[in-house]
DNA sequence: TTTGCTGCAAATCCTTTGCAGAGGT
DNA sequence: ACCTCTGCAAAGGATTTGCAGCAAA
């Protein structure tokens, strides 16, 4: 029942792949296109597209839908939450996988099956809160 | 130090806030239109675009931005939690605001300043599962 | 050899923006 | 009168898609 029943691993979907792991940046689609170029001069952008959305589907990488702006990926497919900076947007691990296993079944709207939850927490990370100190200094 | 000092109520501005304080269906911009549009035919999707920005910035409506596609509107701003239907993208009100008053100000990555968190439920909403099973019934 | 994949470019979708005139206050 | 807001239309950014040739299996 999978979408797509013959994969093929290309140089470049490999390429994608190893990219994604070695970092733990959340990168966007285009973010990752930059990364793989340096590698595939000759990659396009539509293939970095395709291929994020690929390896997500078959569980190898994770697609993040983060409030707001654009798609992320991580490189990492196990359960974890995330931390969003509200100023700039990048995606930091949160170092815990809550277990809010809470008994919601019941309390959800009738007939509504409910398929899973998601915690995202957001805040201000240690980059944009620097630049916030020192623009409050400069007055 | 607000965004916009001086708000003035225009027709336009009135109309939407009403609307969307009719429905509990989330609609995302181009639905407000539509439902807009039926009292005020001349307003344009830009107006109703700035309006819906203006009145989540005041506090008056809520901007969610769900887990992937487009945005959509709430004309209750209180704090709740959503479900999201993963076939339709289309988002319900939670029966609960749950207190996941999680201490988790330690465990988060240091200097990472902690704003909130967001509980978002994801499932299959009885107009998609109906969907499936007439589906289904088909073969 | 088969057929999934690629690069390219155009298209699409949602949203934002510049502008000159209209309309709240 | 002031100055924010509007309608219009064009621009913008992110993502998807059609196509003809390429390359995994």
């Amino acid at each position: 029942m999978q979408k797509h029943p013959n994969l093929r691993m290309t140089r470049q979907r490999q390429v994608i792949l190893e990219e994604l792991r070695k970092v733990n940046t959340h990168p966007s689609a285009d973010e990752v296109y930059e990364m793989v170029r340096k590698r595939l001069p000759r990659i396009s952008l539509g293939t970095v597209y395709r291929n994020l959305e690929i390896l997500s589907e078959s569980g190898d990488i994770k697609k993040l839908e983060p409030g707001c702006s654009l798609k992320r990926f991580d490189g990492n497919p196990s359960e974890h939450c995330h931390i969003r900076c509200v100023r700039c947007d990048r995606i930091a691990d949160a170092p815990l996988a809550p277990d809010i296993e809470i008994d919601v079944a019941g309390l959800m709207p009738a007939d509504y099956k409910i398929i899973g939850h998601r915690l995202e927490f957001f805040g201000v990370c240690p980059n944009c809160s620097d630049k916030t100190n020192r623009d409050a200094n400069r007055r």
